[in-house]
DNA sequence: CTTACCGTTTACGTTAACGTAAACTTGGGC
DNA sequence: GCCCAAGTTTACGTTAACGTAAACGGTAAG
């Protein structure tokens, strides 16, 4: 009893975005739901491959870039090709990290601008709420 | 001698794009370079904010938001709101982390990837290099 | 003076990732 | 039988972030 499966209405509701959005994907050949008669059904592993997805529309990744990373886990797709794989795996893995030190940086320079704030309102606390008589 | 300034192309071979980018940011209100008689200078200032500019296009971010990261660290664009701006890095620190975990899990499915290819490759070694005769 | 090069403005073109609208089908409820 | 909700296809529209091309200005070199 391994057969679950979801409706386009149902997994965009989960993602938060339109069913558009899921035939948008399914067009570009991202996910390959089956149909049940005219209607699509979703898989837990289609299911997944739209979180990968949304998950990297998050962090910057483009759809094609998103598919690329897709076909990592699709054993079909490379087969043979296993030294080409382990080296698209590791270019991404150093993208991702790139990205993390981006992150670093910029929470970095969030901090800064925080202090500098918290600072300016300790030393100007001249609200106009008529709290001094 | 504080005045270091630079040129457009200058700015543009050093970020690796085109003149045209950063002219368009400053369309969009991102940069302000004076200008030396019809040319255009750039301060270390505004270096620096294409520096953060393209560090937000890095991780996904579109240019409206980077302008919002930029005013942060204006504090002409913020008189008065500090507390409106608190709230703003604190919701921009949210997305910054969010984006990290995404990140982490994103490097923890290629690692798997990794392994079960190294895997398989070290339980089918036939390479048609013909290495054994 | 002409050529080369760097920069400028103006304007139209392009791509990705959907949004939106129209017209049609289909299974279930009353 | 009729209608509604959910789904489908087809097609045109939209926005962001530049690309590309044309036409022009200044200046340094030959």
């Amino acid at each position: 009893m391994s057969e679950q499966t979801y409706s386009i209405s149902e997994l965009a509701q989960e993602f938060g975005v339109t069913t558009r959005t899921i035939r948008f994907y399914e067009e570009k050949g991202l996910i390959s739901p089956r149909r049940e008669g005219q209607h699509r059904r979703y898989t837990p592993a289609d299911r997944v491959r739209i979180k990968l997805i949304l998950r990297g529309k998050r962090i910057g990744m483009s759809l094609d870039e998103s598919a690329e990373v897709l076909g990592m886990y699709n054993p079909a797709d490379n087969a043979g090709q296993l030294e080409t794989l382990l080296g698209k795996v590791d270019e991404r893995r150093e993208r991702l990290l790139e990205q993390k030190r981006d992150i670093d940086a910029m929470l970095a320079g969030l901090d800064e601008v925080q202090a500098l704030c918290r600072q300016a309102l300790a030393a100007e606390p001249e609200q106009s709420t008529g709290d001094t008589p």
